[in-house]
DNA sequence: CAAATGTGTTACTAGCGGTAACACGAGTCT
DNA sequence: AGACTCGTGTTACCGCTAGTAACACATTTG
């Protein structure tokens, strides 16, 4: 019951935990969303039963590296959502911050999006906790909770705020999905199309000759 | 070489076909995208190397599967699209529509979403279909095209147009899949929300009290 | 000393996608 | 008739995966 002997146990153990997180996350940068466990644990220098003793599952190795690149993720969104400036250019900015993020590693991210696809029938089950839809669902929620506390909505803030902040998080995904597959134009180029969007350009537009009306 | 004898055989071929892909959307009906070959193998009746005669790998099955519903969804996306109306009863009834679609059979439209399952490394090799969603990728092309055709967009139209298919394709994904989750409010609600969201208002809302100024 | 605890191993299960080898039946050619 | 092709179907297997049991070693704690 000594409090010494488990946190002196415990450190040991949450040092261990970074180790093997760290090594997951160079397979998964290597080899992408189809790392094994096994190679993890090559990785690693261990074989699988300790990977399954610390995190339990795959699901739980895939949270726990999740949880380090959303979190820093959503860190440096929160920081470009934050900054003092006009509400354009703070909208540029944290497109071209995800739009970034994305550009430098893209085997995390894409490894990210993807949930959980567990092979066995035991996700469908009972899903308690890790039914989630990680980084896309925070960033949306988290999108939502800057746009109703900064905007002016009227009655029907709140449900506007969140169908908002799940739409743009998810056109900033979706547009970023295919740019990184394509690169049709500069990520400033894209930056200020989707901004332009946003900005209601869409409903501005004029129609062409022959327009609509046919 | 007759031409009678190919053509029968063939038809039967077709017809052995399209049952199997009657059973297997049963099956994915029922178990969702984890749905397993043997599975669909079983509720056919047959048994593995049959289905691998007729789609060459899971991932023919799946495209075979998957344009089924794409074709389908994509007819009445376009119906939507093409209405003689005013641009924002358009783009409502767009959305309105795939909103129906996903609510309607949700199993179906989760795997169309979800197809990349990691299996074994041969999955990697060659990848017809790798890429993370051709249901989105098409519907995105889809509507840039649309876009295009029918709004002057200026000297950027084109880049501009393709933008906008998949950001908005984007939005109107992630807004339904989270929608689709917590059902926090009506589908009417929900479209006009978004459309709201591509009319600008973002751009056109006030500041709350103690705005960005902090 | 002994008990407990975290670290590590080998060897295994069950299921997956995918494939070879073989067997049967129906039309076709000579 | 007999041989030949061709589509349909099987069983049995491969290599891989996620996940687990059983056992061994070191270290700290009582």
């Amino acid at each position: 019951m000594d409090t010494t002997q488990r946190t002196e146990q415990q450190r040991s153990a949450d040092r261990r935990r970074r180790e093997l997180l760290e090594a997951a996350d160079r397979v998964v940068l290597r080899d992408g969303p189809q790392a094994s466990m096994n190679a993890i644990a090559a990785e690693a220098g261990i074989t699988k039963p300790i990977l399954y003793r610390h995190f339990g599952d795959k699901g739980g190795l895939y949270a726990a590296l999740a949880k380090r690149h959303t979190d820093a993720l959503l860190d440096s969104l929160r920081a470009a959502l934050d900054a003092p400036a006009e509400r354009r250019e703070r909208v540029e900015a944290t497109l071209d911050t995800y739009l970034a993020a994305i550009e430098a590693r893209p085997q995390v991210y894409r490894f990210l999006m993807h949930p959980a696809e567990g092979g066995t029938a035991a996700e469908q089950g009972f899903d308690v906790g890790k039914h989630s839809a990680p980084l896309l669902r925070r960033m949306g929620e988290e999108l939502a909770q800057v746009i109703e506390d900064r905007l002016d909505l009227g009655p029907e803030s709140q449900r506007l705020a969140r169908v908002w902040g799940h739409g743009i998080v998810g056109m900033m995904h979706a547009a970023g999905d295919w740019w990184l597959g394509e690169r049709p134009c500069s990520r400033a180029e894209l930056v200020r199309s989707l901004a332009d969007l946003l900005w209601g350009r869409l409903a501005a537009a004029g129609d062409r000759i022959g327009g609509p009306g046919f």
